[in-house]
RNA sequence: GGGCUCGUAGUGUAGCGGUUAACACGCCUCCCUGUCACGGAGGAGAUCGCCGGUUCAAACCCGGUCGGGCCCGCCA
């Protein structure tokens, strides 16, 4: 007998079927007993009268693994309109040890539980609502992927071992390679824009690692970047495209997900098209006004600020998501371009939303010179391993060109409306989590 | 790296000097023919993170230590 999925069972209503997953809840009443058997389709009530059958299920626990066949009902009283009766229930997969964690109820995110639920992580993501999240995920990324190719962008993957830092700022990773010292990618920064000399418009959605000792909500050692780049666009058009992307995953999430969406009670984010933008100068001087706290003339926004300008954006600017523009030069990086008419600010704008910074969308220098002097100016040698083969795309032609690197996790934590970027990350990797 | 906090059955919490450490969920036994956070009766399960100190007496006060969390810095 073909296997039935839990979610196809109300279609074969009058006929005997075979279904396979795991114990997901025992309900013994007596003489009439309820158990739900989970599988990738979601769930299915089976109602055991026969006590040899119900005896099979002794001491095993929430997660035995079981076959069972039987006659499906359509039946209002039971949760999807169809259930299966009289079973023949084959245990595939004893399990006698208590659960860790409860699998059949919300489990605690509190940040003081937060260990307990990623030391049991694999049992504790059985939990239909810790699914949701990363189905929601798997939307998220899906949405992405979908927009790039309507975009004509071609999809690559670039190497995450390097032979150095590919760019300042952020602690790299260090490890022992053949005798040699290598690092693992903090970004695909280089590699992408080399890319754009090849196929003009390139993404790729994977892991980067930053060897940053920050113990905070938002910050881990092992996320994944949606990293893009586009050759040929002015920096109007690439903020454009990367606000026209967070459009495109908010629609596509709320038309497919709304089962999981529920689960969260997340709200849908309120945006405006395009996206509103507003300079760092302005966003310190109304921060300052509006707490006190004095923030003029620094070239960084703090976190508290990021929270703030985004309540700020919501309520006078109808969006939950907001650029900030204008970053000073004084934090900018080489590669970043510096604005033509004004040489205090980079082309830079960072996209913040509900309160986090997820993207960070610049134009790039593509004038070799200038690119060279700039790294030069920041103590860079073009002739290091980490540069050359970078600075030789630019040689042979590079067009102007800009892109991002995008947060999944902080999007998806965001979207759902969790409060820790761990919490919407399969396997968290931090300062203190290398485990599961 | 700095500051502030928290460690009590499998899980989530209460207790904050004084007999046997309390409650909920889960687990075990029994009763229960429409449950769906099933209900009812009973039961098992905790050297109160660890080490030391103060005290007649410490889960509780003090010091240290280990492990978390939150914020800042840094970063996406």
């Amino acid at each position: 007998m073909k296997r039935v999925l839990t979610s196809e069972v109300s279609q074969h209503a009058g006929k005997e079927i075979k279904v396979q997953g795991w114990l997901h809840k025992k309900r013994l009443l007596g003489g009439l007993n309820f158990i739900v058997l989970r599988d990738r389709g979601g769930l299915v009530q089976i109602v055991v009268e026969d006590d040899a059958e119900v005896e099979k299920l002794r001491g095993l626990q929430i997660g035995t693994v079981l076959e069972v066949t039987g006659k499906v009902h359509k039946e209002e009283r039971a949760p999807g309109g169809a259930e299966i009766r009289e079973p023949k229930i084959t245990v595939l997969v004893p399990v006698e040890h208590e659960s860790p964690i409860e699998i059949d109820k919300p489990l605690s995110h509190k940040p003081e539980n937060l260990d307990t639920l990623l030391d049991n992580r694999a049992i504790g993501l059985r939990n239909l609502q810790e699914q949701a999240i990363f189905k929601i995920q798997a939307k998220v990324l899906e949405a992405m992927r979908e927009y790039f190719k309507k975009n004509d962008f071609t999809e690559m993957n670039t190497p995450k071992l390097l032979a150095g830092a590919t760019e300042g700022g952020a602690e790299v990773f260090k490890l022992d390679y053949f005798g040699k010292e290598a690092t693992l990618a903090q970004s695909a920064q280089f590699y992408k824009q080399m890319m754009v000399g090849v196929f003009e418009r390139v993404f790729e959605t994977n892991p980067t690692y930053r060897a940053e000792p920050s113990a905070t909500t938002r910050h881990m050692t092992e996320y994944i970047t949606i990293d893009a780049e586009m050759g040929f666009v002015t920096f109007e058009e690439l903020r454009s495209f990367a606000g026209g992307m967070l459009h495109y995953i908010v629609n596509k999430v709320w038309q497919d997900c709304d089962k999981e969406l529920k689960m969260w009670n997340a709200q849908r984010p309120v945006l405006a098209d395009p996206i509103p933008s507003i300079p760092m100068k302005e966003i310190h001087e109304l921060y300052t006004k509006a707490t006190g706290t004095g923030t003029v003339g620094e070239d960084d926004l703090r976190p508290d600020e990021e929270k703030w300008v985004c309540e700020y954006a919501k309520k006078n600017l109808k969006s939950e998501a907001v650029y900030v523009t204008e970053w000073p030069v004084s934090s900018m990086k080489f590669y970043h371009k510096i604005n033509e008419k004004n040489p205090k600010v980079a082309d830079r704008s960072d996209l913040l939303f509900r309160g986090v910074e997820i993207a960070t969308v610049p134009m790039r220098e593509h004038r070799y010179e200038v690119l060279v002097n700039q790294l030069k100016a920041m103590k860079g040698d073009p002739e290091a391993p980490g540069f050359k083969y970078y600075l030789q795309a630019f040689q042979y032609g590079l067009p102007p060109h800009g892109g991002f690197g995008w947060g999944l996790e902080r999007t998806v934590e965001k979207i759902i409306g969790l409060h820790n970027v761990k919490e919407a990350t399969l396997f968290p990797r931090d300062i203190n989590r290398l485990t599961p």
